[in-house]
Parts: C-alpha cells; sequence; structure tokens
DNA sequence: AGCACGCCGACT
DNA sequence: GTCGGCGTGCTC
C-alpha cells in the first residue's frame, strides 16, 4: 500500500503530494483525510493523507510512513473537494488551505499541544467491601451516586482513595469534558411572526432542497434573528444541520444567547476569543454529531457537518469574512460551494447588502426577500452637526445639541451609545516651539498619546514610549495635541456628566477574555449610562434601553482612501443609528462631522438604501469599479522602498502587454511602512481575462525565492 | 521550513 | 592553500 501525502511545510516547492509506503503494521490504519507522521528529508512532518493505492512506479526510493495520527479523518470528501477550490479562489498552497479549515489541534503540525481534556471519575467494583470510616465514607458516596468526580472523593481522604483503588475496590474512569462552559438558559420568548417574516419563510422554505441563494435584505430591527432561528428549527427537525455566521461573535453575544434559549445544547460554538482547547472542543461536538446548529465566525463555515440543511450569513456585507492573510477566501465563496454540494438553501441577511450582493440579486443569481418594517415600527430622528460652526464657537468634542440631549437623556434615566472610531487619548504630539511631531519610528506615523499608561503609542506596530519631556529638536519644553481619541472623549465627558457612569470599550479596555461579554453584560444591566466606545460596540448590539446613539467624526471614514469608504460609511451609520430606539422608546440619533452633505450620510439618515445604491453604482459604473469589473490586488512587501517601486513597475509593464487588464499602481499602501517593511501595492481592473491567472501564478513563482520583496496576491480584495 | 551543495572572498 | 559567506534547490 502506498499513500499521496501533502506535508505541513506551506511553500511553492513542497505544494504537491510525496508518496509514502505504508508498512503492513499500519495497512489497517490510514484512510484518505487522516494526518501521518512521514520522513521528509532530515526532518519529521505531519501532512494529510489526500490518495491511497495498491501499487505505485516510482523512480525514486520511496519512505515509509512512520504513524497515524488521527483515530478519525479529519477531512472528509467534501472538505477535501473544498480545499482545492479554496486554492484555485485565492491562489494559495493547497495544504495551507486544509490547515485553515481546522482547529488548531488538528491541524497537520509536529507543535500541537492541543488536546481533549479528561475527568477522572470512579465507581465501586466490589459491594461487598467493609473498611475503615474515611473508605466507608467513600464507598457509601460511590454507592448514592454510581459515578463520582475524583475531585470529590479526593477531598475525603486522598489516600483512602487510593488504597481502595490498590485493592480493586474501586476503579476509575476517564470522561472527555468540553471546556467551554456557558451561563445558564433562560426563557426563550417565542415572538408571533409579523407577515413579512412570515412570506419570508415561507418562499426559502419551498426550496428547501435544492441549491438557492437567497439575499435577505432586512432593515434594522425588522427581526431578521427570529427568522434565523425558524429556518434552523424547521432544517433541524428534518435530521439536518445549519450553519450561522455572524461577524464577529464575541461582540454579539445577545445573538447567541437567543439562540442558546431557543437551541440549547443542539448548538456549537466557535470564534476567536474561544482557547485553542475550547475550540477544539466544539469541534468535537460537530464531528461527534452532538450538536447540530454551528454559530460562529468566519471560519465556521467549514464545520464537518456531513449534512448540511442550510447556512445563514448574517450581515453578510461585512467584511470580516474575508480572510486577511493567506489564503485569502472569503467565507461567502465557501458557503456558496458547500450549498451546492449539499443541495440546499442560503441566506444572506443584511440592512445593508454590499453592492456586489445586492446586484447579483438585481440580476436574479440570489433571490431577493425583503423585510421593510422595523417592529416597532418607528425609525430614530437624525440630527446633524457641523463641527465647524461647533468649533468657533468653542464646543470642539461635544456640539451643544449632543451635549444637550445626553442631558435629557440622563434625566429620563435612558441610555446612550457614543461612537469615535479611533482609540487613545490625542492623535498626534507636536512641539510647540519648532513643530516636530512624535513620529514612530517603525512606520513614519504618528504616535498615539494614552494618557492612562502616560505613553506613546503606535496603533500599527506596538511600538511604545515615554512621552517627550523635552523637544529633541530643538529642545523646547511645551507641547501641543491634535485629534482626539477615545480615551480624551471619556474623560471630556466624565467632567461633563459628572453623575453619569460611563463606561468605556475599546482594544485598550477589552484585552482579558471575557471583559467583552462582562462590559455588554453590564451595559444591558443599566449599570452604565453612557458606552463610549470604537467601531467594536456598532455591531449588532441590542440595547432595550439605549434611545440616544452620538457619533463622533462621522464622516471620518470618508477619508479613507479605498472606493468602497462611501460604502463602509453608508453601512456603518445604518447600523449605529439602527441601534437606537429598539423598543417602545423613540430613538434619536446626533452625527458630528465636517461634511455630512456626502450622499453616503444623507442616505443613511433617511435610511434609503435604495437611493444610496442607486448613487453609489453609478460612481462605480463612471469610475469602472466593481461590481462593473473585477480586481485583483499584488503587494510588494519589502525594506527598500525605491527596489520596490523598480519591482513593481517591472510587474506593471508585464501584465500591461494585456490588453484585457487595467492597471493603477504602483502606490504606497495606506500605511506605508509597518515595522520598517514598505507595501507598494497595484490594482489590476478587469472585465474579462482568460490570461490573469496564469500570469499571476507566473509573477508568483517568480517572486518566491531569491528576491529582496515578497509577493502576495489577492483576488477579489475588500480592501484596497 | 530545514539542510546540503556549491562557488567566491579573507584568513591560519 | 583552507574556512565560511549565504544563493539555489531538493525533500517521496
Amino acid at each position: 500500500m502506498y499513500v499521496a501525502v501533502i506535508v505541513e511545510l506551506s511553500a511553492k516547492a513542497v505544494d504537491k503530494t510525496f508518496t509514502y509506503h505504508v508498512p503492513p503494521m499500519l495497512e489497517q490504519e490510514i484512510e484518505i483525510g487522516k494526518r501521518v507522521l512521514v520522513p521528509f528529508g532530515r526532518q519529521q512532518l505531519e501532512g494529510f493523507i489526500l490518495n491511497i493505492t495498491r501499487e505505485e512506479v516510482c523512480d525514486y526510493p520511496v519512505k515509509d510512513i512512520l504513524k497515524v495520527i488521527d483515530e478519525h479523518a479529519v477531512l472528509n470528501q467534501e472538505l477535501l473537494k473544498l480545499g482545492k477550490y479554496m486554492q484555485k479562489k485565492t491562489l494559495s498552497s493547497l495544504v495551507s488551505c486544509y490547515q485553515t479549515m481546522l482547529p488548531r489541534a488538528l491541524k497537520a503540525h509536529k507543535n500541537t499541544k492541543v488536546s481533549k481534556k479528561y475527568e477522572t471519575y470512579y465507581q465501586l467494583v466490589d459491594q461487598t467491601y467493609v473498611g475503615n470510616e474515611k473508605q466507608q465514607a467513600i464507598i457509601s458516596l460511590l454507592k448514592e451516586k454510581t459515578m463520582v468526580l475524583k475531585k470529590e472523593l479526593a477531598s475525603i481522604s486522598s489516600s483512602s482513595l487510593q488504597t481502595l483503588e490498590k485493592k480493586g475496590v474501586i476503579q476509575s474512569v476517564k470522561r472527555e469534558v468540553y471546556r467551554l462552559k456557558l451561563k445558564e438558559q433562560t426563557i426563550d420568548d417565542k415572538v408571533i411572526l409579523t407577515a413579512e417574516q412570515k412570506s419570508v419563510i415561507d418562499r426559502v422554505l419551498t426550496k428547501e432542497k435544492q441549491f438557492s441563494p437567497f439575499l435577505l435584505h432586512g432593515v434594522t430591527g425588522s427581526g431578521k434573528t427570529e427568522v434565523y432561528m425558524r429556518f434552523i428549527e424547521h432544517v433541524t427537525k428534518q435530521g439536518k444541520e445549519a450553519i450561522v455566521l455572524v461577524p464577529e461573535i464575541s461582540l454579539t453575544p445577545q445573538m447567541v444567547e437567543r439562540f442558546r434559549n431557543r437551541f440549547g445544547n443542539q448548538i456549537a460554538i466557535l470564534h476567536s476569543r474561544l482557547s485553542l482547547g475550547e475550540k477544539y472542543d466544539e469541534w468535537r461536538k460537530i464531528e461527534r454529531r452532538e450538536v447540530s446548529i454551528v454559530i460562529g465566525a468566519r471560519s465556521a463555515i467549514f464545520a464537518p457537518f456531513t449534512n448540511l440543511g442550510m447556512i445563514i450569513i448574517d450581515e453578510e456585507h461585512s467584511t470580516t469574512y474575508k480572510q486577511e492573510n493567506m489564503p485569502k477566501y472569503h467565507a461567502i465563496d465557501m458557503a456558496l460551494y458547500r450549498v451546492k454540494t449539499h443541495h440546499c438553501p442560503i441566506v444572506l441577511g443584511s440592512a445593508t447588502p454590499s453592492l456586489e450582493s445586492y446586484t447579483r440579486a438585481k440580476l436574479g443569481i440570489y433571490e431577493l426577500l425583503e423585510m421593510k418594517h422595523r417592529i416597532n415600527h418607528t425609525f430614530p430622528t437624525i440630527h446633524f452637526v457641523d463641527m465647524k460652526e461647533e468649533i468657533k464657537k468653542g464646543y470642539p468634542i461635544l456640539s451643544r445639541l449632543l451635549e444637550e440631549k445626553i442631558k435629557q437623556c440622563l434625566e429620563k434615566k435612558e441610555q446612550i451609545i457614543l461612537l469615535l472610531n479611533k482609540r487613545g487619548y490625542s492623535r498626534v504630539v507636536t512641539c510647540k516651539n519648532c513643530g516636530e511631531v512624535d513620529m514612530c519610528p517603525n512606520c513614519d506615523i504618528p504616535l498615539i498619546y494614552h494618557k492612562e499608561l502616560h505613553d506613546m503609542q503606535c496603533h500599527y506596530c506596538g511600538y511604545h514610549k515615554p512621552v517627550w519631556k523635552i523637544c529633541p529638536n530643538c529642545k523646547g519644553d511645551s507641547f501641543q495635541t491634535f485629534g482626539m481619541g477615545t480615551e480624551r472623549l471619556e474623560e471630556y465627558v466624565k467632567k461633563t456628566f459628572p453623575m453619569a457612569n460611563i463606561l468605556r470599550m475599546d482594544v485598550d479596555t477589552t484585552t482579558k477574555k471575557g471583559s467583552h461579554e462582562k462590559m455588554i453584560q453590564a451595559f444591558s444591566e443599566h449599570q452604565y449610562d453612557i458606552l463610549i466606545g470604537t467601531q467594536m460596540i456598532a455591531k449588532g448590539l441590542d440595547f432595550p434601553n439605549v434611545t440616544l446613539v452620538g457619533v463622533l467624526e462621522s464622516d471620518n471614514s470618508l477619508n479613507i482612501p479605498d472606493f468602497r469608504s462611501a460604502e463602509r460609511t453608508f453601512q456603518l451609520l445604518n447600523q449605529v443609528s439602527g441601534r437606537a430606539g429598539r423598543a417602545d422608546k423613540l430613538g434619536e440619533v446626533v452625527l458630528q462631522g465636517f461634511q455630512l452633505d456626502h450622499y453616503s450620510i444623507l442616505y443613511a439618515s433617511k435610511h434609503d438604501y435604495q437611493g444610496f445604491y442607486q448613487e453609489e453604482m453609478h460612481i462605480r459604473k463612471k469610475l469602472n469599479y466593481p461590481p462593473y469589473t473585477n480586481l485583483s490586488f499584488i503587494q510588494l512587501k519589502g525594506k527598500d522602498d525605491q527596489y520596490l517601486l523598480k519591482e513593481a513597475n517591472k510587474i506593471k509593464d508585464y501584465l500591461q502587454n494585456d490588453h484585457t487588464l487595467q492597471i493603477l499602481g504602483p502606490s504606497f499602501s495606506n500605511i506605508p511602512k509597518i515595522n520598517q517593511v514598505y507595501t507598494i501595492q497595484l490594482i489590476i481592473k478587469y472585465k474579462k481575462s482568460p490570461q490573469l491567472i496564469s500570469k499571476l501564478k507566473f509573477l508568483q513563482e517568480q517572486y518566491m525565492v531569491g528576491k529582496k520583496c515578497k509577493l502576495e496576491i489577492d483576488l477579489n480584495p475588500i480592501r484596497v
């Protein structure tokens, strides 16, 4: 017997299978999709079995496999095929595709330390034995309950426990335990469906046994989650399984809780804030069919179910569904591929679908479902405040209007969310005398002042240093600061409203595991009146008592040089304003900014998706951007920026031979230098180009070795 | 990723 | 004359 093995190394040169002989001892154990340990050159590596053959003719000496690692295959046939599809879609090595589909504990890698966790129990074997007092206490406990935890018995007397085991009176049993501990379930309040919800459910379920992609366009507060739960209820009743993707599950604990309350232990949860052991356990629950529902972030799309009945992707426009490092896959691509194999529906839900998805719905590639009404029938009122005026009048942080609204809100004992997508205290520190700016030595961007830690931080490379005492340039000792972050906003709001309880949520305050959940919990229990936070608080939070949302620098994201910045701004504002006034109370939103007449902000304030879609599509057409064209993205990274520029121009010349391609750049990336490494990029626009993939593969090979720079390719990038 | 092979500069 | 630099290429 011989096996074709792909080894754990992720380099172009080893992106192929290697043939090994299977010693007769191991023949029983081998199976496609299992991991094996093999000799490879002078080292030993792990790899996946991709094929098994009886005979093999080779012109080289074949080595034996050393060990079969798994009892059960970690990759089933479907996932093996999906990995090949991912490889094609992302131009990454096949083995890296397989590795990303698995939790760390099951990746083919020598240093995997994560394993199953066991608890030791004891049971009584000899019913007749009579011992001393301590021993009898243990025995009677075991007579009462057949299995008792070791910890519990050892607390009576660990030495007696040992004696009894040695004498064969009792016996230890190991049981696998799952590490993820969840809160107790509460009562599930199953609501009465609206007509809109009913018709959406009916429409999808008529196609439950075929590949059928749906785009569910439902405004915030229209009850999408309830619809998802009904789908899942139906699917699991048919004995099938469902996957639900959410952008970042640790930010949406309420949603998980609702699912858990309805489906209890049928759910596994997968997201990045779980420990490696917890992730592995959740995976095992799926593998052993102990659950039929998975709710999780991007990588949960690879849940090894074999009888999928539906995939639901909530907030389908979210950028978190695209992996930023290699393999740069998009979860929606993977999901579509899976539902095709399983002949089942997929529901992409959003209040603000991506232009690409909405266009697909218009073209009939997706079936469009709409939910236009909020369950409580009100949209929040939106106020605009031009900060140019406010600054002149001496209100640079909170406008007079927002301050007044906060006051009113606090008097009514209602809650407030303030969003500012910048962390730290102030953004730039300059010398008053000579204007010198404190910059990051590794990244060429200004350092950000953090008051609590009293240091200067770089938000890109993590570099930090003490605050200047004297200017290194002119020896001056007075400085001024520009720009505001959440830390400063918190300080200001505390000063203005000393009686209010204020909670700040950003990367700096949520580093500890579980702190997210605790903070959100505390805020929802009204332990705080005002929640101040970055982008991370905008997603899917559902607080019935929040009646005022203030967005500071709401037009900030428009200044990012990306053709999707208007779309992002629209999505963010829509989402944020959806947070206010969800229950019976009327909500209000205050948008502060400098260019509030921008169409993305105007349409967001009118809750007019259609209007935004039309206008943005018009611009995309004029400028030849997706969805009217396809994009590919090439990045060159290296320490010598002049060299990078030369190489990028060479690449441009090479690609420009092909007249189906339009090349933009080379240009420096948004953050030109991070950690001493420069990034230069090229954007490739095309309608149809049969040659492109092979050209990109050629480039990939050229830059594999021997160059002073690294080349990265992103097909269909979501950030440029 | 490792590790050897191999072909050019500064040393006992 | 040799030691060692790391560019190139191979690993079943």
